[in-house]
Order: structure tokens, then sequence, then C-alpha cells
DNA sequence: GACCAGGTAGCAA
DNA sequence: TTGCTACATGGT
């Protein structure tokens, strides 16, 4: 076992990392003890999470994260917590209202994630019509079916599967899962993932609107999915998924940026809230 | 037992 | 384009 601690970033103390990781961007995470969601404690818990071979663990204390795990190598964290992120200059380029200064204040150091794409594609497609705790469940179920096993700590956890391996299994097994009608749509994205008739690739190069139309190429995948693969895994930061919440948010406080259709919506909200950093 | 949950695909107008 | 509806499963 290596451990350390990610110190010397002045930024560090604009991380809340339950508020990062448990805000329902990423269904890659686990807490070391339980199931997210479960825990009140004010004390930061461990979070679990395989990155490739390495088992990785981490936890707040204050302005410090302290990590653990079978590798050294802590690039994967700051890369997935978007650590080298300027909070404040990010936060300066939104219009100053009070419902924006609120929303900031009651999550202060909640941070967008970047994670891989191919997990994140397949864990969005398997959120539609679904509460969050049960997006996890079936993420967890897909690593142990399908994953690899990893120990650390006399715990076994398991990496996600791979776009072959979901690519090569039935719709049937899936439903057996819990995956419902989901189940489908995960096989096929996952064998033009894996056959390479789209990948990531083909998307990242271009620009947003069209990545985004090219994400729905994918089965299971529409607008609301494509923005959060696009947000969460791709870097597109001017993303905004417009899932029920956001929308009845977007009526309530925006309803001028209200329209009739998802991509006039979400091309008002850029309009309101700049062109790099919407979402 | 009805209703709902981070939407999307398929089809008709 | 826009407007329906079916869709699996589990929790309340």
């Amino acid at each position: 076992m290596v451990q350390g601690k990610i110190l010397g970033r002045e930024d560090i103390g604009d991380i809340n990392l339950r508020a990062t990781l448990e805000s329902g961007q990423t269904f890659l995470w686990q807490q070391s003890e339980g199931a997210m969601y479960t825990s009140q404690d004010e004390e930061s818990p461990w979070y679990v999470r395989v990155f490739d071979n390495d088992v990785v663990m981490i936890k707040q204390e204050n302005n410090t994260l302290e990590w653990k795990g079978t590798t050294k190598n802590v690039t994967d964290i700051v890369t997935t917590l978007r650590l080298d992120d300027d909070l404040q200059s990010i936060y300066s380029s939104f219009p100053d209202e009070p419902v924006i200064q609120k929303a900031r204040q009651a999550y202060p150091g909640l941070r967008v994630v970047n994670e891989p794409f191919f997990p994140t594609l397949i864990s969005f497609i398997c959120s539609t019509q679904m509460r969050i705790s049960r997006i996890y469940e079936m993420q967890s179920s897909l690593r142990e079916t399908f994953g690899s096993p990893i120990t650390f700590d006399n715990e076994t956890y398991y990496s996600y599967p791979n776009p072959s391996t979901l690519a090569e299994t039935t719709e049937e097994r899936l439903r057996d899962l819990g995956l419902g009608y989901r189940a489908p749509y995960v096989v096929e994205t996952a064998e033009m993932v894996a056959n390479g008739r789209l990948t990531r690739d083909d998307i990242t190069g271009q620009p947003y609107e069209d990545a985004r139309e090219t994400l729905t190429q994918y089965v299971g995948v529409g607008n609301k999915v494509a923005d959060c693969v696009l947000l969460f895994s791709l870097g597109y930061l001017q993303a905004i998924p417009l899932d029920t919440w956001i929308q009845k948010a977007v009526a309530t406080y925006f309803p001028d940026c209200d329209k009739s259709s998802y991509s006039a919506t979400s091309q008002a909200l850029r309009e309101r809230f700049g062109p790099e950093y919407a979402g």
C-alpha cells in the first residue's frame, strides 16, 4: 500500500469531496463502508474507485485530500476531480444574480468531475427514469458481474467492464441485473464502441452542438444523456444536462430561457451563463 | 395498488 | 420538427 496527501495547491480548499462525488455526476465511486447516500456523518468517509488496475481511496480532511491505494500515481485524482480548475474564475463568469449566488453558497466546493468516457456513457444510459440510488446499484452490479477483481486492504473491488465485455453479453443477462428496458441500449451502445463504429475520438474534436448530435447516434442516448457525457467526461463545460429538475428550475427562475425545444432552451441558457462554463 | 423516478425510441401528423 | 406512448424495475 502507498499513501499520502495532496497538498500545496491553493485551491484544494475549494473542494467539497462529498458534494462532488455524491451529487450524481459520477456513479463510479463508493464509500469504503456502506453504500453511497447513507452516511449522514459530519466526518468525510473514504471514497474508493478503481482506475484501470489500481484501487485508489480518498478522504477529505479540511483543506487536504488524503489518499491511499495500490499506486502512487495521483494524477488520476487531480484529473478526475478537476482540481486544476479555478473555481473563482469560473464563478466570476456567471451573471451576478441572487439565485446563482444562493446556489453557489449552498454547495461551496462542488466541482464538475471528469470521468472516463465509456463508464460515463453507460452510467447515464442507465440513469433514465431512475432514482440516483438505483443508478449506483446498477453500476455496482455491472462492475461486480463483468469487471476484474482487485484486492486492497483485504477488500475486493472491481474495475468497470470494457466495451467489448458488455458488447459480448446478452440483453437477458443485463435484465437479470435489473437494468430493465435499458439492457438492449447498453449492449448495442457497447457494440458500437467496441467495434469502432463511433468512439470517443470521433466526438472530442467536434464543436459542442455537433458533439451532442453525434452522441445521440448511440442507442439510448438523447440530448440529456449526451449532455451528461459531454459535461462529466469530455470536458465540454458549456453542456447543460436539462433533466426534469433543471427544467423546472429554468421555468421558475429563468422563464425567458424556457423555450419550446431542448436545443433552444440549451442555447438560451448558454447565452445567459456564458459560452464556456454554462454547464 | 397506483404512482413515480436524472428520458428515449418509435411512430404518426 | 412536434407530439404522443410504451418501456422495466423497485420504492413509497
